[in-house]
DNA sequence: TATGAATGAGCGTTCATTCAT
DNA sequence: AATGAATGAACGCTCATTCAT
């Protein structure tokens, strides 16, 4: 149960917002029944659908939420002028990822197939910071170079996720070692 | 639409594989129901649980297909004696996935993320292929390595089943320059 | 859009009143929600049921304006002393309906049939003087005479207010001159 | 409960039409919920969309039945080559409905008024029938003559089927003498 | 083997209404 | 007087599944 999702919101809303998160990031958005939602956050079923409208609304509550949690985590990479620290920094993204956004973030890779929602897109930005980093580095396809470490961040991401992994700090050390001039 | 799923099933039964192979990759389990596998087959809505007796049934007869698929892909790679060769054979796999397969390999991505189903412990005979070949190479740590390599091999699964990337041929050329001694 | 249905309302009480009988009339009384009346009065949800109670305050409330409307025009007809005049007046009634009243009459037919309200009993005064007025003029059976006025008197009011009709004065003078001695 | 809507139905559809037909035609269309419909012809919910896919198609079906039924009317009228007998049985049209039609005529009033539905168009026959009966019979303008008797019509039949008149016969008697040369 | 009629629980959503503020 | 948060029952409809044929 992630706490804070936004001050501005009733503490009902929030509590909805949260039993929402939990449930579409364990069980899918379509196997999430807005009863369940309701009776897992002690409110009426009614009560959902004042606040946030549709099913649909809910869904789009969460993922505002996300784009902001992005643009914090984008910002702090395209605003930094190293290129090795640009690629690093990137690298280290989802080791970064905290137990309190656990489900936020498996919710993200879940809605991905789940909806086509597509939140690599917001990773944009961090793209072009890669290929400048890379450019700058003197590679010789910064491009292809940019687009491999964010197939990887997609990997580890999801490998992360699913909790499939034993021994993550010898990854992290390897993969940073191989972008390491 | 892939054919002759299995040569032991009936023409109506393999119709009915065929349209919730391709119903599930596209909407996913939960949101498919079977009346529209029905009726995308051309058969009746009672046919479908006389072969398959369950909604899972259906789901698991298609499961049992990608392990069967996946063992074919494995066993090419495990019996590799050339080191460098399990590697980039294991990393060619993503793009060897020819249109026919397309909506099969979806859907274990998605089933991944819907139903928690793990289509990666298939592919632990690779991971021993791989440290046996990093190994050999007489790398640092090549447990994380092959991990690594996996870990990259979703990542690019992924990317490539969602049609996000563009050019994908100078990727395939710049992991594998990574990859040679 | 009537105005000033009471004057001793207030005059939200009197915007609620109005939207109840525009979505009323236009919609009916079962398909219109509450909320809909609210939005529609520009008040919040909890107004409505502070002002009429119910939902079926609501509807009477209307209904009793339409006593009152009805009364006048009945009055006007019953102190008529000529008898041709007091036919010919209720032959009038419907033609009569200013554009103002529009919503509110249309309402009247609907109800009558949604809800079983029997505006028709109101008429009873007028029933009276048209037995009185044809016995007068020495028809032969005066009591279907006068039933068979307000039979077509339905009919007419009806089709009037369903818009269905072209030629309203043909109509008008045809059965006016039906009951001229 | 009328019986025998249609032949080609299944004895369950026929019981849904049945009761569908029953609730409609005295709480009305809205007020009626698909599950009270199911309960009171005694089958599941589910089965009423199995076989009528809507709330709407339900109504439809019954409407359809209407028309059939309708037809049957009128083409006895407008085959008819005297033309005072055209005049007097359309006169007789409202006290010819049979108590098993009972609900059905009185559905189609109400729908008229709930859903726009229009019934009155579909004796549109009847109409030119009665102008060119009223032609033949050398009246001043037998375009309002025609347009006044299904007038009166809609007007009769509104008053029957609400029970509201006593002394039927005479004014049976009284309108066809009126349209007698 | 194959059909489709039939079910009842559950779905997302709207409803009339209450109540604390 | 006025708001709108909150409720829980009901709505129209779809679901996975069974069964007689």
């Amino acid at each position: 149960m992630s706490t804070h999702l936004l001050l501005i919101m009733t503490e009902k809303q929030e509590r909805i917002l949260n039993a929402a998160l939990e449930l579409f990031s364990s069980a899918g958005y379509t196997a999430t029944s807005t009863s369940k939602v309701a009776k897992h956050a002690g409110v009426s079923e009614g009560l959902v659908f004042k606040h946030f409208k549709n099913k649909e609304g809910l869904v789009e509550a969460i993922l505002a939420l996300g784009e902001k949690k992005m643009k914090t985590l984008v910002s702090r990479i395209i605003f930094e002028t190293d290129s090795t620290a640009v690629i690093h920094k990137t690298l280290d993204l989802p080791f970064n990822i905290n137990e309190e956004d656990y489900h936020f973030w498996r919710l993200q890779m879940k809605l991905k197939w789940e909806l086509g929602y597509n939140s690599a897109e917001k990773l944009e930005p961090v793209r072009l910071a890669l290929v400048s980093a890379f450019t700058k580095l003197g590679v010789q396809s910064p491009d292809a170079e940019a687009s491999l470490v964010l197939i990887y961040l997609d990997g580890m991401a999801s490998a992360l996720l699913k909790g499939s992994l034993k021994d993550t700090n010898s990854l992290r050390k390897l993969i940073k070692k191989k972008y390491t001039t």
